[in-house]
DNA sequence: ATAAATAAAGATAAAAAGGTCTTTTATTAT
DNA sequence: ATAATAAAAGACCTTTTTATCTTTATTTAT
């Protein structure tokens, strides 16, 4: 569904999210240790972020990533479109690169829902919106091993 | 969603499911035109859906590829799972290998019934099911070009 | 000013996916 | 039997994705 790029991205974004409530910036290694990620592949995909001005981000000592409100309210949307391009909005699931109503495939109507599903859910799930659980540990954003 | 190999997959039963019912065998280079797919690349695939028993093979003259009564029965989920194996059924959408009821991560109960969806439709599909649809041209398995 | 900290940038490598090409094997029709 | 046909098998290549490593640029604290 996502690449794994995105899959990073988005959990970098829940956890910049709930970091930026209590602490400045956050550095790439705590980040890339909190996500269990690759820290350098990490920090170009949190590069990426904030050359599109999803995330702020600060060299030097106490240097790191943050978030500011506004940022708060990116949604996975944003975050999937800015790593993934718009492909699950518009893609046939089975690689017809003109699958419409008109010209469908077997699947395109089923399909539809699905994927109408699917972007509700992205659109309207905000980075911010699960601070309180993963504060609480409801909620993760890496294996428990 | 699905790797380029298995989108083809699909799109290959369809087809000898459509036209298991008129001809015998089917050639490789009429699936492959059929499909707007490469040849070589769909033979491969063929090979493998004949090895695992979803399809029928003969070589020589004449030969090609074939659906038996029982094989028209196949489920699109059949297919997904011969070829991409099982994680569209399992796997956790933004990557942890231990997502679940217990240890969810923040998107893990709407995706859950995102899943169920597209479970629910590849179990549901045989791969038979839109013959006639196809055979009247009102569904498609290649672009309109 | 200087040293330390930290992200940015870029070069490189490893792995996976997608695709092509050639040779071999099996079958059929003559 | 033989030649033609078609799938099977396998070697190889290309592209994309994922990941690592090194160097550079910037900022801060002293």
């Amino acid at each position: 569904m996502f690449s794994q790029a995105c899959k990073y991205a988005i959990r970098a974004m829940f956890l910049l999210a709930q970091r930026t409530e209590v602490v400045r910036f956050v550095g790439i290694k705590e980040i890339a240790e909190g996500l269990d990620a690759p820290q350098h592949f990490t920090a170009k995909i949190l590069q990426e972020l904030s050359k599109k001005g999803y995330i702020v981000s600060a060299k030097g000592p106490n240097g790191g990533f943050m978030l500011s409100e506004e940022q708060l309210k990116t949604t996975l949307m944003d975050i999937v479109i800015a790593m993934d391009g718009n492909k699950i909005v518009t893609s046939c699931c089975l690689g017809l690169s003109d699958c419409s109503e008109k010209n469908p495939c077997p699947v395109h109507f089923e399909y539809k829902s699905i994927r109408k599903k699917i972007t509700t859910m992205l659109s309207s799930t905000k980075v911010s919106d699960y601070n309180d659980e993963l504060n609480v540990s409801k909620l993760f954003l890496k294996d428990n091993r």
